[in-house]
DNA sequence: TTAAGTGCAAATATTTTGCTGTCAC
DNA sequence: GTGACAGCAAAATATTTGCACTTAA
């Protein structure tokens, strides 16, 4: 009996195109940042990154295209509590969501996947009379090597 | 037979006077903006309505009296997915932890109390390997006027 | 008395915008 | 060919800092 299929993770780049976006060589660096990195980027990192690519990238293209992702939800922005200045994080939407767990004193960040996050989502959803987009939760305390 | 008394909110000004610091008539004021708040406040915000009180506030006395007061616990940062700038807003720590919800296209901010939000927390503090202090969930979606 | 707090102005950090030239489709 | 995009520089926004003066305890 088939299964339904949850939407398989794609390049973002043909998720693009799929949307009538234009791709230029611009996006297409900004794209490949994201998608191969290892770590939480700001708009700086990604621009610093992008510039291996593609030398004469502009800040404000980085800005522009961060937008135009998080408008097609197909990036998720992040604050991190705001441990290093005022900038956000951004990673690639992935199916299964996230918490992230942020160290005030070393600013490791930890993942987790909760399956009662899940339900907790699901919960609001039907009960919030929200058509519910984003939901971002962030910890913040002090990790095992951290704590005293 | 006598049960364990929760905290019970009290006057931030009695709570700083306890931890010894010291109390000035800027930091009087915007204490009392902060209590007698009817919405969530930004720093300019906080800054206009102090100056009521006390006409020759600095912006640098809210930054860094807001400062003091999140590091002491007594009161939340939120962002509210930065539907407004990317400022950030301000509201007193209460027992009854509740959960942000933003509407995309009006602004307008709901709050819910989650008992599962909760039983998450608790999970999480014990799973997480973390010390945690702060948890911060943040919705974001349209509500039942705007959603079509 | 004196360490801590304040006001002011300047600095910093992050993001956005106007405009002109360029490129993907 | 043309409308969308990019680069550049300047502006806007939010917050922090250095320093000399003032004040709470």
């Amino acid at each position: 009996m088939p299964v339904a299929q949850t939407e398989m993770p794609r390049h973002l780049q043909a998720q693009l195109a799929d949307r009538g976006v234009r791709l230029t060589e611009q996006r297409r660096a900004i794209l490949q940042v994201i998608e191969t990195a290892k770590r939480h980027l700001d708009a700086g990192c990604i621009l610093h990154l992008a510039r291996r690519v593609n030398a004469a990238m502009a800040r404000s293209t980085v800005y522009r295209t961060l937008h135009l992702l998080k408008h097609h939800g197909l990036i998720d922005e992040l604050d991190l509590l705001h441990l290093e200045g005022e900038c956000h994080y951004y990673e690639r939407e992935l199916e299964k969501e996230h918490i992230h767990m942020a160290c005030l004193r070393c600013g490791k960040i930890t993942e987790f996947v909760s399956e009662l996050f899940h339900t907790l989502k699901n919960q609001l959803r039907r009960d919030c009379q929200y058509h519910l987009v984003v939901a971002r939760l962030e910890l913040g305390g002090y990790c095992s090597e951290c704590r005293h």
